[in-house]
DNA sequence: CTCAGTGCAAACCGTTTGCAGAACG
DNA sequence: CGTTCTGCAAACGGTTTGCACTGAG
């Protein structure tokens, strides 16, 4: 967890880009901001929610959907969706700024890693396809240490055995 | 598209799968099967429903539904979700069944792509994380060929220099 | 002052579920 | 014949929206 000296910038670094859309620094706002900026983890809505009535503020589910909506279009954070039903909000002033997800089917746990392949990958698609990359995601699923030491196992229900296809 | 010839066994495996389960086989079951084994297209529900309706099969959503679940429980066929608010289900029975996915930003398009790098990518994450890696999922998004022949942007709107960060 | 923002509650929309009647095995 | 499925419609749950009121500039 950031501490409050260094989460400052990042609020302000929001009004500035309010300020450009000549849209209202509001309290609201800021306060949101302040939550999403002053931690690492992959916030949902209903965390989020909760961490400001924690701090004592109170702002309807409405509003924060509203300026979650301006924080990702200012690109200062990014919206995940893990396959959980829900949205998670993470912003991107990180010294790590593009990273990839591992995330554990057991725990939910979410890591990150970099993986400097995708460059390449990208140039290869550009070539290969004529497709021009704007950005990627890329997620592995699986299980993380703590939850394969706990014994946990990958679920397998399909068919018993599904080659013999062709 | 396939044809009729090349759909039969992968419905009859389906078939196979149900069997194995003790789950009846019902005509609505086939038939939800057939359509998404008769494309190699990544289909929404709504679009199954109206492919269904085309050949004169009138089968509810919840039927659809409850089928595409079983199916992606066989593995025989896999959900994804492209962050249209909706998903898509794309039959795994294709000469590449594991690939990843470029979308276009513009037309909404998807084409496959393979990329072994991400081979080593899991082999990195496991031994530096200690994870143990079950499925990925890699998307690249950007614009197609003909997007971009067309003329289209990739929108930016966020801060105008959002560096000056740290 | 004026225009946009906020909060509430209702609307939305893809998906899930409960239940009476129909089919599979 | 019993168990599971199907279809309908209602419920669900995260997200969005309409509207009267509040607040920023």
């Amino acid at each position: 967890m950031n501490t409050g000296a260094q989460i400052a910038p990042f609020v302000r670094l929001f009004g500035r880009y309010l300020r450009e859309q000549g849209l209202p620094i509001t309290q609201q706002r800021e306060a949101v901001a302040q939550v999403v900026f002053s931690t690492d983890q992959h916030l949902s809505v209903d965390e989020i929610e909760e961490s400001l009535r924690e701090q004592g503020e109170r702002i309807g589910k409405a509003t924060i959907y509203r300026t979650l909506d301006l924080l990702v279009r200012s690109q200062l954070v990014e919206e995940h969706d893990f396959g959980e039903g829900f949205k998670r909000y993470e912003h991107r002033l990180s010294p790590q700024p593009v990273h990839e997800h591992l995330i554990c089917l057991e725990c939910g746990g979410v890591w990150e890693f970099t993986s400097p392949e995708l460059d390449e990958v990208e140039g290869r698609v550009a070539r290969e396809h004529g497709f021009r990359p704007a950005r990627h995601r890329l997620e592995i699923y699986g299980l993380c240490r703590e939850c394969q030491e706990a014994g946990a196992e990958i679920p397998y229900e399909g068919l018993t055995c599904p080659i013999e296809t062709v």
